[in-house]
DNA sequence: TACCGATGTGTGAACGAGCACACACGCTAG
DNA sequence: CTAGCGTGTGTGCTCGTTCACACATCGGTA
């Protein structure tokens, strides 16, 4: 700045006035950005953020295990629906790798360090280190489902899963199917303890705990071993509640191979609206995750959040509805 | 800093040093650290990295338009190979989304105001405006595919896609096939071009530009369109080279509701070796691309150019067999 | 006693910007 | 003639570090 302030022939504060904002007569103006134009001058962020104290960026991370967030249908969406926010507020979105404990501890001090103004926090689970860090420092964030705890410091956004899964599960039970079995996953986590107790609800008195496998992850494998359980202690089985699109595809596959009709046979519905369910044959019924939605929300309290805002939402419940296709 | 050091009873200086390595006493030391636990401090990254002139941090561009980004099965493995080398040596890895022209402009600041030391850019299509700055300011990067221009500046890695798509091809014509046709996509991109270069060359003089249908992304949609094409063009077609996993998945699903036997009727072959290969019914003959160690050997590249090695191979191109599985 | 190297430690000057303040200038009004 | 004003501009301090250098202390040696 120092060089292209000599080259212009004024002062470093005319240059800042220029790249800032303030008063600047033309002639001073034309002549510092003829000379930014010619030495190629870009402002040096870190000393920037240095003075300023704040980044303009926010980061985005995702506290799954690796595999599962290769898997996610949803994660990508929610990215690009809380940069398209951010995006427009002038803010740099970065989102960080979490593959090990070394990664942990380094995007900890990433975060601290100043490298971000806020948090955007995919499926945190209960005592997280990353969690608790960002609840120490008092970073604006936001966590995206149902945050296990620090519920009343950092606000969320999501759906309502319990009520979702009670919902297709009622019409599942609404078109007659009598013996409805659920695949569930991830209990660990929010939304897969959340979907169950929506199935538990829905069915009532008529609940059994022998129709529920629990499988590990949110994917076709976990379908394929769930269904294969669920056809061995129930043969007779004519309803399946698979905890997500991927889930079910595997479950449908299995069926397929044991010779059931769907929804003939047997009727299937799972959970996303993600890009399979449009694919499987037939396609899929399904509760809908507006996950750009819920991206952008989430990208928005951050914003408010570093604006200084005090009382945004504690929370945003958006609205998740059923689709019904041919499965069930 | 300057707080601790008085709480330890020492000078900056020695500070720095705990932090830093070199000479400290044991006393000096533990009061330090004792005065670190207490405030919580934590080292600020702004003007750290404002002194020393860089960040340790590497940037992960994918330049794909978004939604293919979020099909894509390959961009989520390369970028973990590319952690797991990073986190090693030190760097945070930061994906950064480019979604929009506000997008591009904003995070060419990102790139120039001193956040990253370096950029692995997947997919760089000729001319991007990125791909043009990081070449200007001669910032050490690594292009993820065959880079269109700025060749012989910024070194790269991939497969070998010509070769592996005529390899591929051969072993369908060995098998007897003798109308093939092709699926070709995204041929603006180093990838596609040169996949159906591969598919012509093994053919020779028995290709027939008739057989090849194009379409825009590598997605399952593209594979549904395409297949109808050449199911239109030559209802007497007997395999079918897709351009991707995906594509071939629709391709399937298409002959299916032909009621085409695949491998009885059509053989059909993939590429990419992704989740969709072992899912399809039959399980897909593919093209294994190492996706992991593509992010890894890029990764290694970034950080030998950022450690000043001033002699890194031009480009590293890795060995992308042929799955034999069952759908040809 | 003088000098030496080794081992710790303190100090001031950067790094590249932002910001507050002071000030110079031309003009008008008292 | 000077005080007051608006518009531009220059200057010095600050942000939290790193780094090079200077300095102090100590045991050992000539």
């Amino acid at each position: 700045m120092k060089d292209i302030a000599a080259a212009a022939g004024v002062s470093r504060g005319t240059v800042n006035r220029v790249l800032n904002g303030g008063y600047v007569s033309p002639e001073a103006r034309t002549a510092i950005e003829a000379a930014i134009a010619e030495v190629g001058y870009v402002p040096n962020t870190a000393a920037r953020n240095l003075k300023r104290r704040r980044s303009e960026a926010v980061g985005f991370l995702a506290l799954e295990p690796h595999a599962v967030l290769l898997e996610d249908p949803n994660i990508g969406a929610i990215m690009l629906g809380a940069n398209a926010v951010l995006s427009l507020a002038g803010y740099q979105m970065v989102s960080l790798v979490i593959d090990s404990d070394r990664d942990t501890e380094r995007v900890a001090r990433y975060l601290s360090g100043g490298f971000v103004d806020g948090a955007i926090i995919v499926s945190a689970r209960a005592y997280d280190p990353i969690t608790r860090l960002i609840g120490q420092i008092a970073m604006p964030a936001v966590f995206i489902g149902h945050p296990p705890d620090l519920a009343n410091t950092i606000p969320f956004v999501g759906i309502d899963n319990v009520g979702s899964a009670r919902e297709i599960t009622s019409r599942l039970i609404a078109t007659g199917r009598r013996r409805i079995g659920m695949i569930a996953c991830a209990l660990n986590r929010d939304s897969g303890g959340d979907r169950l107790d929506g199935f538990r609800q829905a069915l009532g008195d008529r609940f059994d705990p022998a129709l529920v496998a629990e499988v590990p992850h949110y994917d076709y494998l976990g379908g394929v071993n769930g269904m294969r359980e669920l056809l061995e202690r129930e043969p007779g089985i004519d309803g399946v509640f698979a905890a997500s699109d991927a889930v079910a595809a595997g479950a449908m596959q299995v069926l397929r191979e044991a010779g059931r009709d769907v929804p003939g046979d047997v009727g299937v519905v799972g959970f996303d609206d993600s890009a399979w369910a449009a694919r499987t044959q037939p396609p899929l019924s399904t509760i809908h995750q507006p996950a750009r939605e819920i991206g952008r929300h989430a990208a928005e309290l951050v914003h408010r959040q570093i604006s200084g805002d005090t009382d945004v939402p504690r929370s945003v419940v958006l609205p998740s509805p059923v689709v019904w296709r041919h499965s069930a």
